[in-house]
RNA sequence: CGGGGUGUGGCUCAGCUUGGUAGAGCGCCACGUUCGGGACGUGGAGGCCGGAGGUUCGAAUCCUCUCACCCCGACCA
């Protein structure tokens, strides 16, 4: 009952239940929920911006790297998907299908895409004829099913909202270089504007996406010490270019099949960003991304104080909003300043100005910073021409945290006992392994872990296995995750 | 698919054992007092108790069937 009482008020904490606070916060920002349809989610209008500023940063960056968006259909002929082995192989357990449509049973079902490797390929089939026509660079913003056992918000959902890359080049070598280039724009967007540190790595065999030739992707560490997957990027090799005979003609006149690569990051960032930076307040948002950046309280007594606090609020409002911050007025008159206070620290805005007739006579604001809860007082003519850098500051100090956070649970062991032991307080561990896959089930059978990825940084680093005792060229990341 | 559990105002739940006028807290609406860290008072709206059948003078409560959802064990951005 207790419980229940407080619950109203105050969120679980961190320490006592991570994946229960986590499903408040998600909750009580309003960031989503779930809905009729076991796993599919509601996405809020405050994760949706937040999903939007995330789509216009990565949309941007596609195209900076010379990327052109297009749309493929929904629904993609069972037929196709049985094209390359692997990858119906490995999808068809989650795939939903369509049999009935029109008021009669299908000819041939459609699969609701769990991805769009297979329709993408069928038509660049007749896009490609020439190695005049490579490389194709192109991406879809889409949703897509996979049907989910167990659902989580966000980060594990049946249907899902994406972005997927999907490029054709002429040889291996630039196939290789597109797939290393775009797990590099992911690393980036995740260090620089979601504040997140990230290890560039390839997946394991096991790991790897149904019909690759290699997959790598980028690990972040949650607050709680595990490990999400927050990007992927595959080099597809020739697989799909040979099952949908996708071939052109070179400068000499010989036929070639192309190489291909697929790559993409989903909604599923935003549990990354909430779990990554959240603390037992809420939300703990990025300025960069954040929907709200800065979000001015009024705070007043009686009608008249309310008059005059409010017009020097909509003057700071408009300044800014003219200097570039997106701003938010709360003028609502039902609730308390403490009350306000709450909220948009449970909702992560990373500044709060607080006016009030106290600061109103000597001329100064309050502003208060979410990611370290730090106040300071500032002369109201100061504050358009320092908000930007504020900003900035909050931005790189919450990169700053997060990497520390993740240095602090990153170790390096060498026994397979001691590992046992430590794993299941959390955080990525730098282990040697053999590079089998017997050892990695085995890991994971005892641990519950997983490898995560190889690091492509890694140094040299020749030693043993840790289970096996056999030779390992390099360490390799393991941690329990998401 | 195996094990456990729950369905009652928007939310969290009590009531069920032992049938007898549907409740509480939060939220919502109105008015008033409040307002520098989750305010308070007064009044009010809102529920065919998951569904179907049965027992009974009478069912949220007992019986049968059914549906849905949640939690724990095998895949995944």
């Amino acid at each position: 009952m207790d419980l229940e009482d407080t619950m109203a008020e105050k969120l679980t904490s961190q320490s006592v239940d991570f994946p229960r606070w986590y499903q408040e916060v998600v909750q009580r920002a309003q960031l989503a929920e779930n809905s009729p349809v076991r796993g599919s989610m509601i996405i809020r209008p405050y994760g949706y911006a937040l999903w939007e500023q995330m789509q216009s940063v990565l949309d941007g960056m596609f195209k900076e790297t010379g990327h052109l968006n297009a749309y493929f259909p929904l629904l993609i002929p069972e037929s196709f998907l049985r094209k390359e082995a692997e990858h119906i192989e490995g999808f068809s357990p989650e795939l939903a299908i369509v049999t009935h449509a029109g008021g009669k049973k299908l000819e041939e079902p459609y699969v609701i895409r769990p991805t769009s490797e297979t329709i993408i390929w069928d038509a660049f089939s007749n896009w490609i004829q020439s190695y005049r026509d490579l490389p194709l660079l192109i991406n879809q913003w889409a949703n897509v099913v996979r049907w989910e056992m167990r659902p989580r918000l966000f980060l594990r959902t049946t249907e899902f909202l994406w972005q997927e890359g999907h490029t054709a080049h002429a040889t291996a070598e630039e196939a290789h270089e597109e797939t290393i280039r775009m797990l590099g724009v992911y690393a980036q967007f995740a260090e620089e504007y979601m504040a997140i540190p990230v290890i560039q790595g390839v997946k394991t065999e096991r790991e790897k996406f149904a019909g690759a030739v290699k997959t790598y992707s980028i690990e972040a560490m949650m607050g709680d010490g595990k490990a999400l997957q927050a990007g992927t990027s595959h080099d597809l090799g020739q697989n799909f270019a040979k099952a949908f005979d996708v071939k052109y003609q070179s400068a000499e006149g010989t036929e070639e099949y192309v190489w291909a690569t697929s790559w993409g990051v989903s909604t599923r960032l935003v549990g990354a960003l909430v779990m990554a930076h959240g603390d037992d307040q809420g939300l703990v948002l990025p300025p960069r991304l954040a929907p709200i950046q800065t979000v001015i309280v009024p705070i007043y007594k009686g009608e008249e104080q309310r008059g005059v606090v409010l017009e020097a609020c909509g003057r700071m409002e408009a300044a800014l909003k003219d200097s570039g911050a997106r701003t938010h007025l709360d003028d609502r008159d039902q609730f308390r300043p403490g009350y306000k206070f709450n909220e948009w620290e449970l909702k992560g805005v990373p500044v709060r100005i607080e006016v009030g007739p106290r600061d109103l006579e000597k001329g100064e604001v309050v502003l208060a910073f979410r990611h370290n809860g730090e106040k300071k007082s500032l002369p109201i003519e100061q504050v358009t021409a320092q908000v930007m850098n504020v900003l900035e500051e909050a931005q790189k100090g919450l990169f700053e945290k997060a990497l520390a956070s993740r240095e602090d649970r990153t170790y390096t062991v060498d026994s397979y006992d001691e590992f046992k032991e430590r794993i299941d307080g959390g955080g990525f561990f730098l282990c040697h392994w053999d590079g089998t896959t017997e050892t990695e089930e085995k890991i994971q059978n005892e641990t519950k872990a997983t490898i995560r990825n190889i690091p492509l940084e890694a140094p040299d680093d020749p030693g043993q296995c840790m289970v096996t005792g056999n030779p390992s060229a390099r360490r390799v990341i393991i941690s329990k995750g998401y």
